[in-house]
DNA sequence: CTTTTCGTATACGCCACCGTATAAAATGGA
DNA sequence: TCCATTTTATACGGTGGCGTATACGAAAAG
């Protein structure tokens, strides 16, 4: 049973750790962490599970590496990116936005985590990493307008609570789609200079509200 | 080997529906969906899973007749209460929230089935009916102090995630606690009066704008 | 063209869980 | 007290998942 890569070296007819690790995350988005079976994951990748064995001394392996791949993915690769391509304070924040929670691939992986996380203490502490990246780049954006630091610490949670919170509510809003609703509660949190008012930057809370640009 | 309940009926020794219902929910928010099984309920219950299939048709019968008992519990019976009880709109939505989401026994059970939902259409269809309650309770006494109503929507919105996200949010808040983070932004979200703002109709620039429905 | 190496297929024992069948209590009533 | 009903314990077959052992086969090395 032959199989070759498109790219890179021709004769590779290994299955290598990656893509169990790959398969791993797509199966955890769409079926949470209970649906990543060794056997599942085999059947998937269209080989049987004698090789896994081979790469990932068990089950728990795979999923530790999984979380590394997740970790590194969702912080170092998303802040590595934006700090590349520059820009102003509320772009980057809405570039982060968009690649962590905007992303089909890496959203899905975020909830399921979120859950994973409440029963699992060290999945908690890794969650807990990402997020506190994620939430200083907030406070830096939000800093920028308010100057109270209780009041940054505030809406840098409400907005990190939304922009999670959104994909675990499943209430309607009447006329108003989803979207409405959130862009116009990006304004409150984004574009409410607070105490000290001033012209706004409406464009921006329509970015962070999660337009699909789908960057480069 | 005896047991007898405390309450009503002296005799009574089976393990009725409501127990295993009851222990059924109880498993749900410390262990999530997969780990409901009928013979780890029976372990816990002290019995084998023989007088089960007596009471249910099978597993799937339970998760239904859970999903009934959470549902009732978490709607009619809170907001029963809460009628009953009276009070100023925003007396109502404290103890709506306190009854919810600071209860020790509901507040797991509802993350459980928030995750659940992401994964069956039929729970997320009860966890919809649910949601529009609780929406409607929000935007009930939100509506009491600010007057344009996409701002209300905005505000409830805010709020409801910010209840639920809290509990899947790990990020920490360097000196300050979670409970001072989240006092001040319920004051942001309940006790501003939104000041009557000159900027008028924000949500009629989105939708001319012409917002994509069904958004990110 | 061998030989080594490595991924893989296959088969195995083990355990957890489902749902069924049946027999042994225990209860409530006659 | 004794019977009928209800509830439970126990045993069973089936499935799916884990991790191991072993043999096959294709690539790379000699």
């Amino acid at each position: 049973m032959r199989r070759s890569e498109v790219g890179h070296i021709v004769g590779a007819t290994r299955t290598p750790r990656d893509r169990w690790i790959e398969e791993g995350l797509r199966v955890l988005a769409e079926g949470g962490l209970d649906a990543v079976r060794v056997e599942v994951l085999a059947k998937r990748l269209g080989v049987t599970k004698g090789g896994f064995y081979g790469s990932f001394a068990d089950r728990d392996a795979l999923l530790e590496e999984m979380l590394d791949a997740w970790e590194r993915e969702s912080t170092d690769e998303v802040i590595d990116r934006i700090e590349r391509e520059g820009g102003d304070p509320k772009t980057k924040i809405h570039r982060a936005g968009v690649l962590t929670f905007s992303s089909d691939r890496l959203l899905p992986i975020d909830l399921a985590v979120r859950d994973w996380a409440r029963r699992d203490e060290a999945v908690a502490g890794r969650l807990r990493r990402v997020d506190n990246r994620r939430m200083a780049l907030l406070r830096e954006l939000i800093g920028t307008f308010c100057s109270d630091p209780d009041e940054v610490e505030a809406r840098s949670m409400l907005a990190f609570c939304v922009a999670i919170g959104e994909h675990f509510l499943a209430a309607d809003h009447g006329d108003r789609t989803r979207a409405q609703v959130l862009a116009r509660a990006a304004d409150l949190l984004l574009d409410r200079p607070g105490a000290d008012r001033a012209g706004a930057d409406r464009a921006g809370a329509d970015r962070a509200a999660g337009r699909p640009p789908e960057g480069p």
